[in-house]
DNA sequence: GCCACTGTTAGCAT
DNA sequence: CATGCTAACAGTGG
């Protein structure tokens, strides 16, 4: 479920709690949901304090004591909840976090399991594999550069926008608002853009992440902070699942194609194709 | 019951 | 490299 600004929420309302807590254990009931980590590499994090969180891409990095960092993606449908010690596990609950000295624990609940948990035991944890595959971070990057980035990439603006290569972070939502936002349509091929079509591309790319993370995300189906409760950028949307319903602009219905296998909304009138 | 769909992405064929 | 298909998995809605 979770793009850039739902993740950068989660982490926000992680970071309000935890930061300081030492963890006491860490209990895993689904194996799987660890990558390159053993039940053994878990146990080092045994009385180390928590001392910072971050987002990069759409990955979660808590970091700890001693150089040791989880890394958690949410994939699709990836949770964080608090639960009373003691209180019975709820159902897809595969993670459990306690702290010493606290009664909360920290659960991680995934419905479709595509989510992971990976331990790194490093002073250079961004230098891990699914890091350093990423692009910039959008809200980071300086946008004199976007000219340069964009500008050695062909394909089509929907795809590329999704490519974790190219920014980090942009999901299907995100990716169909900036694009309604920029005016242009989602077969538009990267290559045929014209400057103005790419400051119009990098202002909507800032513009609406921006807003979305100030709105807390986007709940459409699962998605909730840390703390339970929903983001509200979804009354914002545009055209992300709004097939058939007129355009907030023109007024045209909004119309869906499939590109990349992933459902792509737009509208045909404010946005044409180059 | 069946089929299409879902906020992600890795792997593999073309 | 780019694109397209499949799979990982569970739930929802038509």
């Amino acid at each position: 479920m979770p793009e850039l600004p739902e993740v950068e929420t989660i982490a926000a309302s992680l970071r309000r709690r935890i930061v300081g807590w030492k963890i006491d254990k860490i209990e895993v009931f689904l194996p799987k949901l660890l990558r390159k980590t053993d039940v053994a590499g878990l146990r080092k994090f045994k009385g180390k304090k928590i001392i910072g969180l971050r987002r990069r891409g759409k990955l979660l990095l808590i970091a700890c004591e001693n150089d040791l960092f989880l890394l958690f993606h949410l994939k699709m449908t990836g949770q964080f909840h608090w639960t009373i010690a003691g209180a019975a596990r709820e159902t897809h609950t595969h993670l459990r976090i306690s702290f010493k000295g606290r009664r909360r624990e920290l659960c991680y609940r995934d419905v479709r399991k595509f989510g992971f948990l990976r331990c790194l035991a490093t002073p250079s944890p961004l230098d891990c594999e699914e890091l350093r595959a990423l692009g910039p971070e959008p809200l980071e990057m300086d946008g004199r550069r976007f000219p340069d980035l964009i500008g050695r990439r062909k394909g089509r603006l929907k795809s590329l926008l999704l490519n974790q290569s190219f920014l980090a972070g942009i999901g299907n939502i995100y990716a169909d608002e900036i694009l309604f936002e920029s005016g242009l349509q989602p077969l538009t091929s990267a290559s045929s853009l014209a400057g103005k079509d790419v400051r119009r591309l990098w202002n909507a790319i800032q513009k609406i992440l921006m807003r979305a993370v100030a709105a807390g995300g986007s709940s459409i189906r699962d998605y909730k902070n840390a703390d339970g409760l929903d983001g509200h950028f979804q009354f914002y949307h545009k055209v992300y699942g709004r097939e058939g319903l007129p355009c907030s602009r023109c007024g045209s219905p909004i119309e869906r194609l499939a590109i990349g296998g992933r459902s792509s909304f737009f509208c045909p009138r404010c946005q044409r194709k180059k």
